[in-house]
DNA sequence: GTTTCGTTTTAACAAATTTTAACAGAAATG
DNA sequence: CATTTCTGTTAAAATTTGTTAAAACGAAAC
């Protein structure tokens, strides 16, 4: 029967599940707690979601879209403001997908619709967490905040980058940047996903904007040749450190 | 009945079975463990399949292309994005190449029609398995990331190929055919293999388009004569190091 | 209300990447 | 060996990105 090892994915992973229908809210928690191995912490509605997430630390987020006090989409909102790059699955009745999926297909989002088989979220889940999971997790990134750059330290609150004894202040869209590409380090940040995160529209002249920032930020850290910034060429930008 | 050395190939090796007949895929499941020696994880559809796959490692997938839920297909796309180099045996009812197979010949592949004698896809997993194991594994491709290729070293994340001292910059296209080259090493990569998942689309001009793409990487390498690349004839490519 | 300063956007041009086109050479076909 | 198909190479066109400077904007200071 295919025995049950857990794998890398399902250390300890805790995932926030924000359903207002307690039915299937308990039932899911179960179902992914048993099967999945996954910590699951059930919030009833939106606010209460949006209270959990700020107090403790999740892995991923299931988020109903339709929801009393707060629907989904506005606390995936607010939750991508404090985390960029947390996996969410929002889950949707198959009419909503078309009109706001558009502006958030971003991050490591997936959609999925109701009602649906809850194998198929299962499925999802670890898709997702198998992607994140293998994006290097160096100790510093933990707090979302403040980052190393190969020789650089990036205070993303603060809006400073270190060097040695000299310290270099950066603006905010500098910084918002700079923080998005620190999370996908070594990966591919694309240009929709900064744009919709930083500008909430990825229209020809926020890109070209950008590519001013981009170029900005590159005279930043130009000191340090292990660290670069190089172009995906159609799809975004990597921050590579060697 | 050949004797039993048990090859190379065979030094605990994880076969993924996704086969929803349970009567078939027992039996499978059992003649392949005891006569190929294999650990073999069998799935009863085609989700199950994509849940196994994403939570451990394989060497190799057999999937049935007749499934509920998930057909075969699909699950082989799916799995093929997150291991390009996976071999997969997609057991199909006669009627069923002639369609589908176009596109699908790529990676290692092969098929096997309904019904099929065991023996023969005992013979076929060697095979296949057996081709797979030759192409060395060097420390550095475990990370499918740094290649060794001669005298160069090529980093696809930095998108830069080093020799003695000097660095080549690649493009993001460079680099990405580059890597498709690398994981096949010594072995055959099919031009459709590598426009389907470079350029999402196997047409003529993106086939012309990559002709270009072969021409400047054997431009970088050409200062080892060890390495080359040469072309099979209406197959596609394959990167030989001496 | 105006000035000032830092930030962001727009504009203009330069450079890099990718695609298309053109032609030449090999390999297969009959 | 003639013809067709496939491949190799180079150059050009098209697209995307890089950089710089000037214009527009907005908040704080005057």
């Amino acid at each position: 029967m295919s025995g049950e090892p857990i794998s890398a994915a399902a250390k300890g992973q805790r995932i926030l599940l924000v359903e207002d229908d307690p039915n299937l809210g308990i039932l899911l928690q179960d179902y992914l707690q048993l099967k999945g191995k996954y910590e699951v912490v059930l919030a009833r509605d939106g606010e209460e979601g949006a209270r959990q997430f700020s107090r403790e630390k999740f892995d991923l987020c299931i988020l109903d879209v339709m929801m009393p006090k707060k629907d989904g989409f506005t606390l995936g909102r607010e939750i991508r403001k404090i985390n960029p790059v947390i996996p969410i699955i929002f889950a949707t009745a198959k009419t909503m997908i078309e009109d706001k999926s558009e502006a958030f297909t971003l991050g490591g989002d997936d959609y999925i619709t109701k009602p649906f088989r809850i194998e198929e979220l299962l499925l999802r889940i670890n898709a997702l967490l198998k992607r994140v999971n293998k994006q290097e997790k160096t100790p510093e990134t933990e707090t979302l905040d403040k980052f190393e750059i190969g020789d650089y330290l990036f205070d993303y609150t603060a809006q400073l980058i270190k060097k040695d004894d000299l310290q270099q202040k950066v603006s905010t869209k500098e910084a918002e940047l700079l923080r998005l590409l620190c999370l996908k380090k070594n990966n591919v940040l694309t240009r929709e996903e900064a744009l919709i995160s930083i500008w909430n529209d990825d229209n020809y002249f926020n890109g070209r904007s950008m590519d001013v920032f981009l170029s900005k930020l590159r005279k930043y850290l130009r000191d340090d040749p292990k660290v670069e910034i190089i172009n995906v060429h159609g799809k975004g930008y990597k921050l590579i450190v060697n």
